[in-house]
DNA sequence: CACATAGTTAGATAGATATCTAATTAGTGT
DNA sequence: ACACTAATTAGATATCTATCTAACTATGTG
Protein backbone atom coordinates (compact mmCIF):
# COMPACT_ATOMS: atom_id res chain seq x y z
CA UNK A 1 0.00 0.00 0.00
CA UNK A 2 1.43 3.35 -1.18
CA UNK A 3 -0.01 5.53 1.61
CA UNK A 4 1.51 8.67 -1.37
CA UNK A 5 -0.36 7.45 -4.00
CA UNK A 6 -3.76 6.79 -1.78
CA UNK A 7 -3.77 10.71 -0.02
CA UNK A 8 -3.59 12.01 -3.98
CA UNK A 9 -6.33 9.69 -4.78
CA UNK A 10 -8.43 11.53 -2.02
CA UNK A 11 -7.14 14.62 -2.85
CA UNK A 12 -9.25 15.60 -5.57
CA UNK A 13 -13.23 16.12 -5.14
CA UNK A 14 -14.67 14.26 -7.98
CA UNK A 15 -12.41 10.84 -6.80
CA UNK A 16 -14.06 11.22 -3.47
CA UNK A 17 -17.36 11.74 -4.98
CA UNK A 18 -16.81 8.47 -6.78
CA UNK A 19 -15.92 6.91 -3.64
CA UNK A 20 -19.63 7.85 -2.03
CA UNK A 21 -21.38 6.74 -5.19
CA UNK A 22 -19.77 3.43 -4.88
CA UNK A 23 -20.12 3.31 -0.91
CA UNK A 24 -24.19 2.58 -1.52
CA UNK A 25 -23.38 -0.55 -4.31
CA UNK A 26 -21.10 -1.67 -7.30
CA UNK A 27 -21.77 0.71 -10.61
CA UNK A 28 -20.46 0.76 -14.10
CA UNK A 29 -17.73 3.27 -15.40
CA UNK A 30 -20.68 4.34 -17.38
CA UNK A 31 -23.17 4.68 -14.64
CA UNK A 32 -21.36 6.47 -12.52
CA UNK A 33 -19.54 9.21 -15.27
CA UNK A 34 -23.72 9.71 -15.76
CA UNK A 35 -23.21 11.77 -12.66
CA UNK A 36 -20.42 14.25 -13.61
CA UNK A 37 -20.45 16.84 -16.29
CA UNK A 38 -17.42 15.79 -17.72
CA UNK A 39 -16.36 13.11 -20.28
CA UNK A 40 -15.63 9.56 -20.28
CA UNK A 41 -11.47 9.77 -20.54
CA UNK A 42 -11.61 12.57 -18.23
CA UNK A 43 -13.74 9.96 -15.36
CA UNK A 44 -11.60 7.23 -16.85
CA UNK A 45 -8.33 9.08 -15.69
CA UNK A 46 -9.51 9.15 -12.14
CA UNK A 47 -10.80 5.22 -11.70
CA UNK A 48 -7.22 4.51 -12.96
CA UNK A 49 -5.74 6.44 -9.82
CA UNK A 50 -8.78 4.91 -7.64
CA UNK A 51 -7.43 1.76 -8.99
CA UNK A 52 -3.81 2.77 -8.69
CA UNK A 53 -4.79 3.55 -4.65
CA UNK A 54 -6.26 0.45 -4.59
CA UNK A 55 -9.55 2.30 -3.16
CA UNK A 56 -11.35 0.57 -5.54
CA UNK A 57 -11.44 -2.97 -7.56
CA UNK A 58 -12.68 -3.27 -10.98
CA UNK A 59 -14.48 -6.61 -12.59
CA UNK A 60 -15.34 -7.21 -15.72
CA UNK A 61 -19.06 -8.26 -16.69
CA UNK A 62 -19.60 -8.28 -20.52
CA UNK A 63 -18.69 -4.74 -21.98
CA UNK A 64 -18.71 -3.18 -18.96
CA UNK A 65 -16.75 -2.63 -15.93
CA UNK A 66 -17.68 -2.69 -12.36
CA UNK A 67 -16.03 -0.47 -10.19
CA UNK A 68 -16.40 -1.91 -6.33
CA UNK A 69 -15.46 0.21 -3.19
CA UNK A 70 -12.14 -1.10 -0.88
CA UNK A 71 -13.39 0.38 2.64
CA UNK A 72 -9.90 -1.43 3.98
CA UNK A 73 -6.93 1.24 2.37
CA UNK A 74 -9.02 4.10 3.01
CA UNK A 75 -9.21 2.60 6.72
CA UNK A 76 -5.60 1.25 6.57
CA UNK A 77 -4.53 5.02 5.51
CA UNK A 78 -5.66 6.68 7.98
CA UNK A 79 -4.94 5.08 10.26
CA UNK A 80 -1.38 5.27 9.53
CA UNK A 81 -1.66 9.02 10.16
CA UNK A 82 -4.23 8.98 13.18
CA UNK A 83 -2.26 6.80 15.62
CA UNK A 84 -0.71 4.13 16.51
CA UNK A 85 -0.66 0.58 14.86
CA UNK A 86 -3.07 -1.23 16.32
CA UNK A 87 -6.04 1.09 17.68
CA UNK A 88 -8.50 -2.07 18.84
CA UNK A 89 -12.18 -0.03 19.19
CA UNK B 1 -14.59 23.10 7.76
CA UNK B 2 -13.86 23.19 4.08
CA UNK B 3 -13.28 19.27 3.07
CA UNK B 4 -11.58 19.78 0.17
CA UNK B 5 -9.32 22.27 1.81
CA UNK B 6 -8.60 19.57 4.34
CA UNK B 7 -8.03 16.54 1.86
CA UNK B 8 -5.66 18.61 -0.57
CA UNK B 9 -3.46 20.11 3.02
CA UNK B 10 -3.38 16.09 3.44
CA UNK B 11 -2.07 15.10 -0.25
CA UNK B 12 1.51 16.23 -0.21
CA UNK B 13 3.68 13.56 1.53
CA UNK B 14 5.99 16.81 3.50
CA UNK B 15 2.78 17.78 4.85
CA UNK B 16 1.50 14.60 6.47
CA UNK B 17 5.57 15.06 7.76
CA UNK B 18 5.38 17.74 9.29
CA UNK B 19 1.66 16.17 10.78
CA UNK B 20 3.47 13.46 12.03
CA UNK B 21 6.37 15.68 13.40
CA UNK B 22 3.39 17.67 15.85
CA UNK B 23 1.97 14.00 16.88
CA UNK B 24 4.58 14.41 19.36
CA UNK B 25 4.59 17.84 20.53
CA UNK B 26 4.11 21.40 19.42
CA UNK B 27 7.16 22.93 17.39
CA UNK B 28 8.13 25.66 15.85
CA UNK B 29 8.81 26.79 12.25
CA UNK B 30 12.17 26.66 12.70
CA UNK B 31 12.15 23.16 14.14
CA UNK B 32 10.13 21.73 11.63
CA UNK B 33 11.88 23.18 9.40
CA UNK B 34 15.31 21.79 10.34
CA UNK B 35 13.40 17.90 9.60
CA UNK B 36 13.27 18.79 5.37
CA UNK B 37 16.02 19.53 2.89
CA UNK B 38 13.95 22.59 1.77
CA UNK B 39 13.96 26.06 2.43
CA UNK B 40 11.97 27.70 5.24
CA UNK B 41 9.86 29.94 2.66
CA UNK B 42 8.92 27.12 1.05
CA UNK B 43 7.98 24.75 4.25
CA UNK B 44 6.32 28.08 5.11
CA UNK B 45 3.66 27.71 2.30
CA UNK B 46 3.26 24.20 3.50
CA UNK B 47 2.51 25.55 7.07
CA UNK B 48 0.03 28.14 5.39
CA UNK B 49 -2.00 25.37 4.26
CA UNK B 50 -2.38 23.32 6.87
CA UNK B 51 -3.29 26.05 8.45
CA UNK B 52 -6.25 27.19 6.12
CA UNK B 53 -7.34 23.26 6.58
CA UNK B 54 -6.96 24.19 10.15
CA UNK B 55 -5.29 20.87 10.70
CA UNK B 56 -2.57 23.30 12.58
CA UNK B 57 -2.93 25.89 15.19
CA UNK B 58 -0.38 28.67 15.15
CA UNK B 59 1.06 30.51 18.54
CA UNK B 60 3.28 32.99 18.54
CA UNK B 61 5.78 33.21 21.42
CA UNK B 62 8.64 35.91 21.26
CA UNK B 63 9.82 35.69 17.88
CA UNK B 64 8.56 32.20 17.38
CA UNK B 65 5.49 31.08 15.80
CA UNK B 66 4.66 27.90 17.34
CA UNK B 67 2.46 24.99 15.83
CA UNK B 68 0.11 22.48 17.15
CA UNK B 69 -1.76 19.92 15.46
CA UNK B 70 -5.09 19.80 15.79
CA UNK B 71 -6.63 16.24 15.26
CA UNK B 72 -10.44 17.33 15.21
CA UNK B 73 -10.40 18.78 11.59
CA UNK B 74 -8.86 15.11 10.56
CA UNK B 75 -11.24 12.75 12.46
CA UNK B 76 -13.79 15.37 11.18
CA UNK B 77 -12.69 14.91 7.78
CA UNK B 78 -12.21 11.17 7.62
CA UNK B 79 -15.51 10.62 9.35
CA UNK B 80 -17.58 12.15 6.72
CA UNK B 81 -15.70 10.06 3.56
CA UNK B 82 -16.22 7.47 5.92
CA UNK B 83 -19.56 6.85 6.89
CA UNK B 84 -22.80 8.05 8.33
CA UNK B 85 -22.91 11.01 10.55
CA UNK B 86 -22.50 9.86 14.01
CA UNK B 87 -20.49 6.52 14.67
CA UNK B 88 -20.13 6.80 18.23
CA UNK B 89 -17.53 3.96 19.17
C1' DC C 1 -17.24 -10.93 -40.23
C1' DA C 2 -19.30 -6.29 -39.78
C1' DC C 3 -21.25 -3.26 -36.60
C1' DA C 4 -22.58 -1.24 -32.25
C1' DT C 5 -21.60 -0.36 -27.41
C1' DA C 6 -18.59 0.37 -23.33
C1' DG C 7 -14.56 1.84 -22.04
C1' DT C 8 -9.64 3.00 -22.33
C1' DT C 9 -5.23 5.02 -24.03
C1' DA C 10 -2.61 8.82 -26.52
C1' DG C 11 -1.45 13.43 -27.30
C1' DA C 12 -2.12 18.28 -26.64
C1' DT C 13 -3.02 22.22 -23.69
C1' DA C 14 -4.63 25.22 -19.94
C1' DG C 15 -4.39 25.74 -15.17
C1' DA C 16 -2.62 24.62 -10.57
C1' DT C 17 1.30 23.42 -7.33
C1' DA C 18 5.92 23.39 -5.44
C1' DT C 19 10.08 25.39 -5.18
C1' DC C 20 13.66 28.86 -5.13
C1' DT C 21 15.87 33.72 -4.29
C1' DA C 22 15.06 38.33 -2.78
C1' DA C 23 12.65 41.49 -0.10
C1' DT C 24 9.60 42.41 3.96
C1' DT C 25 7.44 42.13 8.63
C1' DA C 26 7.62 41.22 13.63
C1' DG C 27 9.82 40.86 17.99
C1' DT C 28 14.04 41.35 21.27
C1' DG C 29 17.82 43.45 23.08
C1' DT C 30 21.78 47.06 23.02
C1' DA D 1 17.25 54.03 16.62
C1' DC D 2 19.97 50.06 15.08
C1' DA D 3 21.16 45.49 14.66
C1' DC D 4 19.88 40.52 15.07
C1' DT D 5 16.96 36.59 14.69
C1' DA D 6 12.64 34.17 13.22
C1' DA D 7 9.56 33.78 9.93
C1' DT D 8 6.65 35.42 6.18
C1' DT D 9 5.20 37.34 1.64
C1' DA D 10 6.29 38.42 -3.39
C1' DG D 11 7.66 37.16 -7.81
C1' DA D 12 9.58 33.93 -11.08
C1' DT D 13 9.90 29.40 -12.97
C1' DA D 14 9.69 24.41 -13.53
C1' DT D 15 6.84 20.63 -12.92
C1' DC D 16 2.62 18.25 -12.27
C1' DT D 17 -2.56 17.71 -12.87
C1' DA D 18 -6.96 17.83 -15.10
C1' DT D 19 -9.27 18.11 -19.07
C1' DC D 20 -10.52 17.68 -23.89
C1' DT D 21 -10.73 15.43 -28.76
C1' DA D 22 -9.32 11.65 -31.54
C1' DA D 23 -8.04 7.06 -32.01
C1' DC D 24 -7.87 2.47 -30.24
C1' DT D 25 -9.33 -2.18 -27.68
C1' DA D 26 -12.61 -5.43 -26.07
C1' DT D 27 -17.05 -7.67 -25.92
C1' DG D 28 -21.41 -9.02 -27.63
C1' DT D 29 -24.92 -9.57 -31.54
C1' DG D 30 -27.03 -10.02 -36.19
Amino acid sequence: MRINTVFEALSHPVRRQILTLLKTRPMSAGELAGHFDLTKPTLSVHFNKLRDAELVAVERRGTSLIYHLNMSILEEALSGLLGKKDQTP
